[in-house]
RNA sequence: CCAGUUGACCGGGUGGCCGCUCCCGCUUGCGGGGGAGGAAAGUCCGGGCUCCACGAAAACACGGUGCCGGAUAAAGUCCGGCGGGGGCGACCCCAGGGAAAGUGCCACAGAAAGCAAACUACCCGGUUUCGGCCGGGAAAAGGUGAAAGGGUGCGGUAAGAGCGCACCGCGGGCCCGGCAACGGGACUGGCAGGGUAAACCCCACCGGGAGCAAGACCAAAUAGGGACCGCACGGAGGCAACUCCACUCGCGUUUUCGGAGCAGCGGUCCGGGUUGGUUGCACCAGGCGUUCAGCGAUGGACGUCGCAGAUGAAUGGCCACCGCGUCGCACGUUUCGGCGUGCGGCCCUACAGAACCCGGCUUACAGGUCAACUGGCACU
């Protein structure tokens, strides 16, 4: 999956559509790529730069278990939340596919 | 064996499945290799490197450092020593220049806090209504305080006092040892000179500023700027810059006077800036080993190794087994402190994530290992 970089990308993500979740928020918009791209976002608040890094790792290992789940030519963001650091890894990956699947018909396209 | 001191170190391992980033190779999507820390942290010092400023030097101001000697690129770091303090000891701690250049401050308590004074009590004389009062002497005793004008003892005296003497302390010059800080010795002075410099200050030494978001390079879209060319464009003068006249607009009741404008369209090129990309960017005060010099910090010689380079930021995710720790239960053992075996649970790990690079400092850290030394107890 494309990897999102640039900050006018997760801009343009954080204005489309929005789901809430006890691991991680979830944000999606429709983007001129044809393929689906994925950032993450883990704020200061969180915690400390080994913690913070080990729940963008986690979602990261989660989203590549689920790829055929994410829409082509659209933009996800995760942000994660702290439970992601502790939570069972099947608990993760459930609320992960529950989120995508109840965004999706929501993401308007271009 | 118990208690302790100092120094050094580790800070999970193996396997499987699925991934990330950099480098190399070629058959261009595969193969091989590298990939977090002792603090990567705080950003407190010192450098390298980059840009800016600057003729040089000195002085002043400001900031920093502060026993002596050495190490180092340098430092507020390190090593060795000196002095003071603590501990039975191994050892530890010290913001450790100057208070006789000057100024300031010393709360509360206390009679008195810096210049010598005297509250209670003491001694002498006088007086008395026998409670005291007056004059003088003295600074030993009590009490206050962080600190009360050297300490202890003897002599001395009306009572006392460095008033005299001995020892200790202090000051002074002299001699000896040491590169020095400083130490030792005899002599002498006769107690004077309270503390505070993390109060101002004085003395000595050091110091341009900002930082890799430094700096260099490349470049799309949009808006605007400049130059040139073509078309177009009132007149006159001038090589040209431009000047004058006419025209239009604005202010004004009007005139005079004053002010502004005199173009536009198209093309090419240039420079600036937002965003993005490339570079800086990883082989250097380098690690390890041996050896030599040195008490040591460290330095020399020789050999050997190649050691992360991300940029919404890689270096991992999941599972299994092992190991470690801890808790509970059962059994055995015991010098009643524990120890061993088995089963089960928890954590499967503390502090913490490179961001230009080094040398330090400081702070955080579950658990564990090793070495040297000290004080006990027991045994030989």
């Amino acid at each position: 999956m494309r990897q999102l970089r640039q900050r006018a990308q997760f801009v343009r993500a954080a204005r489309g559509s929005k789901a809430n979740g006890r691991f991680f928020v979830l944000q999606a918009a429709a983007c001129v790529e044809p393929d689906a791209g994925i950032g993450y976002t883990v704020t200061k608040r969180v915690g400390n730069a080994p913690e913070r890094n080990r729940i963008k790792r986690r979602l990261r290992a989660a989203v590549r278990q689920s790829t055929d789940l994410f829409r082509p030519n659209t933009d996800y963001v995760l942000i994660g939340r702290r439970p992601a650091l502790y939570a069972q890894f099947d608990e993760l990956l459930e609320a992960l596919g529950q989120m995508v699947q109840r965004l999706n018909p929501a993401i308007p396209t271009r």
